[in-house]
DNA sequence: TATACGACCTACAGCAACTGTAGGTTCAAG
DNA sequence: CTTGAACCTACAGTTGCTGTAGGTCGTATA
């Protein structure tokens, strides 16, 4: 039986985040001591590791919660796991596209800023005059 | 004199929003008619489109804040403005090496999820299995 | 000039996904 | 048996807004 502690270490976890999760029903509720400490097993050790490797490819708590539901019944068709996977790949690719815009302009802006004050900065006078953006982030999501 | 709705559709900034850089300190709080509603001039136009401007470049308001302290005192040098857009850009490269790690790592998972129901799926066995990854997110930002 | 009604006001709660704090209890090593 | 690290609950704070409730204001139209 690990404490929380443990467990936190192992999943590479807060503490208080294990706790938070168990709070808002992603992890269930685990045994306790006699003290009032909770102890988990392996199985939670699992879930929490299966929790925190989704939530660093991105995934929310909310389609996390839907693959856990998924994974509780291995019946179900895994087109259903697929869909969800493919949204995220779609949010992935959108967050770059936009990443990469803003990438060019602030590349652009600090190419410009050649002269000494302030009131002359290019950096400044490109994000006060939208006109002269070059990129369609204004547009974007 | 622009109601505050005006400013709102202006500048694409939901009028909530406009209270709330006001409350935050980013505006500063304009005059009012007798009736207690607020009144902005083109000073405020301009202020607020900056704000929204570097906003859609991935600046946070606290970086925002300090391009805004920047510009109002025009005599410091250029290099300050030019190092908070620097850290900027280091943070948004940061962030799409991140996600390019991601996309890769997605990809691979859809691209094995071929079988048909959810105990075989190869998406809940990678997220399950954190060695089946090749990509090294797990050591990353 | 009266009235309707959209736009405005304040104050506060809520969102994601945690993180941190205060004040107190338990566990386990020495 | 003592010490102190780790645990407990409960709640506030983070970022950058967004939404709601309940009420007031401004102005276009009849």
């Amino acid at each position: 039986m690990l404490a929380i502690g443990t467990l936190a270490k192992r999943t590479g976890t807060k503490v208080q985040t294990i706790r938070y999760y168990e709070q808002i029903g992603l992890l269930p509720e685990p045994g306790r001591t006699e003290g009032g400490q909770r102890r988990y097993d392996e199985e939670d050790l699992d879930r929490l590791a299966f929790i925190r490797h989704a939530r660093q490819l991105g995934f929310t708590l909310e389609a996390i919660r839907e693959l856990l539901d998924l994974s509780d019944n291995p019946g179900r068709p895994c087109a259903d796991v697929d869909r969800i996977a493919h949204r995220q790949l779609k949010e992935v690719e959108a967050r770059i596209a936009r990443l990469e815009a803003l990438r060019a302009e602030l590349k652009r802006m600090l190419r410009e800023c050649s002269r000494d004050t302030v009131s002359d900065c290019r950096v400044l006078e490109v994000l006060r005059d939208h006109s002269a953006c070059l990129s369609d982030h204004e547009t974007g999501a």
